[in-house]
Formats: structure tokens, sequence, C-alpha cells
DNA sequence: CTGAAAGCGCTTACAG
DNA sequence: CTGAAAGCGCTTACAG
């Protein structure tokens, strides 16, 4: 591996100017630029990266903290996250964490090594209080809604989305309303379930646990939805689930009778919903994950909520009270 | 920032005594190496991970070339190659790139510069040309039927299976069958597309280019396909789609009358295809991407063929001869 | 505009 | 078992 130093021989030049050359400083004799230039194609010259990495500090690399990257909700994110890292020529590295607390850890120790520039966690399964530990070593982005701490925050009004989905369903007439989501102890499933809790309170409809379906999260895991749904003794006439995957494959998977009865609300806005006609609530996940990103590079923490909206389709039927 | 020389003085040992305990060298004294260790503890040292990269002369990182990774062909993958990865220690750089050429190129050169130790290629559209200008600098993988050059190789028959399933196809009656696939000029395409004209050939079936839809791979994609059989004049008896997401959404999307008679035959084997009891060829994708982590570890180039099959369900029909 | 020199922070053969 | 020294391959203030 020819380095700097030879090539700075061959051209009969210091290797600081080699470097000057390789880095556009200007004030190099155009001369002697043009000789190192042609030294360096001759030579097939790579200047190690590493030693650059060292020298500067930084390595240009951001990593990516997500636990599947096979769903859409996750795959958008990284689109939107990518668009942006190609811009400032900054690459990704990608931690498929499966929700593994190890795979998290290393994530942020790569941080701390100053191997990642900085780091964008999507979804987590660690404490909080153990991120906030690595924030020191660099600027940490969180799909999540955080405030009070030095994580850069891009989130939804998970409360609000949800609230507004029942809302819909309750203008509609329905008054039996199930809801379906993914991991219990995710914060968004906290916020969701609290929607949940308040909206039925607030409606003087009767709560109950049985109601929350969980671990709902693939097209597939729309299929044993519906079997959960039909053999249920008192069938809800509506059902708000949490992504536009499931909701999908669970309104592919009803009976005629349920096809007829059972209104459905996805989240998401996912191109599947359209071609099903899904009633959904749109998050702009695009939108956040070049937020995500480019929040690393703002002087300052910040906290970015992205509003969401429901996009009426013909999932959701009207019911005579 | 702590360096490993500042804990050497403080630890009142050599800069060699406190890089030896890091790296877990024997005859270290016992003392000595408690008293680092705790220094270490003490001073919350962290080594600088480039310059043990420039040392080394390598970073643990692997690049992933995919086209996107919001599609189970991809994603499915990156989970076979992540799964092998973490074993190792080594971590996966994404290089998402759209079939972009110049984001191909950036891996390229990012090997070449060092910062990745190889690079494992999903899907390409470089030439193989300029691909292999870049095997001098660190093994790379591809998931490619290429057996004559330096790169290892895994990867299985298109032309096989794609023959496989319109055998199928011809065995339960079926004479007028088309095919959907994904771009036309990717190596897969060429061959499926050989298939199916020697398969037209052999059967002395009129062989029509209108019979091959293209740029067919999404979910949403299998709408717009069923939109097209249906204005056809001659709409076919069969078709073989090249991935089950558009298979599963064609079947989703047909009318009354094609859902009765119209056969299709996806690939891969997702989960989707068994909740639409979709007859499909299996193609063992966690495997293969297993498979081009590991031959990048092997001490010489290897080309793995992986099989694939077929695995009937009730999407093909019985037809009238 | 240019070079000599110091330095980024580690590792490792060498000598003891 | 241990330390002094050289070296990995760059960059950059400094002096000219």
């Amino acid at each position: 591996m020819t380095n700097l130093k030879e090539v700075a021989r061959k051209a009969g030049v210091s290797p600081s100017t080699v470097s000057r050359v390789i880095n556009n400083h200007p004030y190099v004799n155009e001369e002697k630029r043009n000789r190192v230039l042609q030294i360096i194609d001759e030579m097939n010259y790579i200047p190690n990266i590493n030693a650059i990495h060292l020298k500067r500090g930084k390595t240009n690399l951001i990593g990516v903290v997500i636990p599947f990257s096979n769903h859409p909700y996750f795959s958008q994110l990284i689109q939107g996250i990518s668009e942006e890292a190609i811009k400032l020529d900054k690459k990704i590295v990608l931690f498929q964490t499966s929700y593994d607390t190890d795979q998290e850890i290393d994530a942020l120790e790569m941080l701390k090594l100053k191997q990642l520039d900085a780091l964008i966690i999507c979804s987590r399964n660690i404490s909080l209080t153990i991120i906030e530990q690595y924030i020191e070593y660099g600027p940490i982005s969180i799909f999540e809604n955080i405030t009070h701490s030095k994580l850069r925050t891009s989130y939804i009004d998970h409360y609000q989305s949800f609230l507004t989905a029942l809302n819909h369903l309750y203008e509609h007439g329905h008054r039996n309303i199930s809801c379906a989501i993914n991991r219990k102890k995710s914060t968004s499933s906290i916020e969701r379930i609290a929607a949940y809790k308040d909206f039925c309170i607030e409606k003087s409809l009767t709560y109950n646990d049985n109601n929350i379906y969980e671990n709902y999260v693939l097209l597939e895991d729309g299929y044993d939805l519906s079997k959960e749904i039909q053999k249920s003794l008192n069938p809800p006439s509506a059902i708000v689930v949490s992504g536009d995957n499931t909701a999908a494959g669970l309104l592919l998977s009803l009976n005629d009778d349920l096809k007829e009865n059972l209104s459905i609300i996805g989240f998401e806005n996912h191109k599947i919903s359209k071609l099903l006609n899904l009633t959904t609530i749109e998050i702009p996940l695009i939108n956040i994950g070049k937020s995500l990103f480019n929040q690393l590079y703002d002087k300052s923490v910040s906290n970015q909520l992205f509003e969401t909206r429901l996009i009426a389709r013909q999932s959701v039927k009207n019911i005579n009270i």
C-alpha cells in the first residue's frame, strides 16, 4: 500500500504539500499540484481513512438503531434518514436490534468509542437513563416524546392521534370499539392505551382490558387478529389498529359477516391502505426520519412535534345507534 | 478526553502495559493489572477506536449494498447477514442505493479507503467490470450467479426456478401463461425471461413479449398488474409473478371473474403467501444472507448454489385442456 | 507558497 | 513480566 510519504518523495515535494493538494487547499503552486496529482494517479495512491479519522477526530458515520428493517414503519424512517445523510455525505451504520438490549448498548458504545459521530434511535427497549449517560459522547436523536433531557427528539402525539381515531369512530355511531397495539410496554402503546381509557371514560363506555389486543404488528398478524375477533362473544363494531399493515391483514382475513360489520382504522398511511380503501391516521415517517437526522447537526437541542391527520376512506361505516 | 498515556502516568506504568491490560494480554503482573483497571475506571478512559483501526489496518465494518430495505426480499437478506455479523462482532454499514450508481460506487470506495473490511452486494446496477476492479481492496461477496471472477457468490438458479413454476402450471393444464418481473435488465430477470422463452419453444406455445409484464415489485404494484391483465384481450389462465408481494397484491385486486379463472405462482415464500394460500417458489433468503457474510471470511473464493423449491398451495387450479 | 516537525492515540517487536 | 522506541498514515500550526 503506497502512502502519502511515498507520493511526496516521488513527486519531489513534502508530505505537507501532498496533503494540501489532496484536501484542495489554496496556495499550492499550480505546477506542483499537477505533478502531485499525476503521481497520485500513477501510484494509485489511496489515503488511509482511519488515519484521517484519527487526526480529525470524527468518522462521518451515523448510527441508526431500529428493531427491524422489514417493516414499512421503520423502512420509511430509514428512507428519510438516508436521504438527508446523502446530502451531507454521511454514512449510516445500521443496528438492527430486534429489541435486544445488548445490540442497543453496542450502538451506544460505538458512539462512546468515537466510531460513530452521532446516533439516531428510532425505537428502543433499553431504559432512558442508560441512553442519557451517553449524551456526552455525541448528539443523540430519538423518535419519542421526551422534552426534559438533552436528547434531540422528533415525535408525534400518540395520545392525540389515537383519540382522533376513536372519536372518528364515535362520530360514526360506534360504541363498541376495540383496539390493537404492538408491544404493550412501549412508550407509544402506553400513550395509546391512556387515550383509549380516557376516551371510554369521557364517552361513558365500559373500559375493558380484553378489548385491547396486544402484539399485533405484521401483515400476517392481521390474520390472527381476525380469528381473535371472530371468537369474541361480543365482537366490536369497530377497531383501531395501530399499524396499516396489521389493519390490512385483518381486513383481508375477515369472514363475510365481519366484512360487513367491522369498521377499521389503521395508522401510518402506507400504500396498502390506499389500495384497500382503509381509513388511516397518516404519520409523516419520512419527514420524521429527515428531522431526526438534521437535528443531530443543530447547534442546540431541539424537540420537534409532527402533526398527524386522519384520512377518511371506506373502511369506516356508519352505524345506527 | 483522557488517553492511554495519561492512564499510564497515573497508574505509574508504561503505555505498553496499559495497552496489554486493555487487550487482555497474558504476562501482566496481577497487581499492576488491577491498578491499571482501577485507573481506567476512575478516569473514565475510552480507547480511541480510530487509532486502533489505523494501527490494526481494519475496522470490523462490513458494507452491505441493497437498493431498498422496505421489501421483504432484501430485509430477509439483511436479517441473515446481521445474524452472522453479530457472531463475529462485525458491524453493518448500510448502503441503500435505490439502484443509484453513485451510491454503489461510494460503497466500493469506502472499501478502497479501508473504512470497510469487506463488502456484500445484494443487488447491483453498476457493471461487473467496475466491481471487479475493487476486489484487490478486500473481499466482496455478491448475490448473483457469477463463477468466473474473484467475487465470492451465493446464488440461486433463477432459470431453473422459473422453469419449475412454468412446468407446474403446464402440468395443471395451463397453456396461456404470462409472467411478471421487476427490472427487465437485471441478471435475474434475464435468466427468467430466457426460461420463459425456452419453455414456450419446448412446449410449442406462442411466445409473445406482451405476456411479460415489467416493473412489478411492490405489493401495491399487484393492483396495477390486475388492471393490466383485466384489460388484456386474451387474458392468461395463469401467471408467474417473480415476488410474493406483487403476487399477493394481484390476488387481492382481482375481480370476481379472474379470481375464479387466474392461477398464480409467486416467489420467495414470504408469510403473506401462506396467509393467502399462494403457491410459491421458496427462496432461502435468510440462509443466502448468512452465506454471503460467511464467504467473506473463507480463505478461498467460493461459489455457493442454493436450492429453491415449489410449495404447492391453492392459487394454482387445474384447467381442462 | 512550502517544508520540517510535532502530534492524533494506539500497538508491538525488541531488548532486557 | 516490562519499558523505550518506532511506527500506523495522516494534518496542521509554525516559521520562513
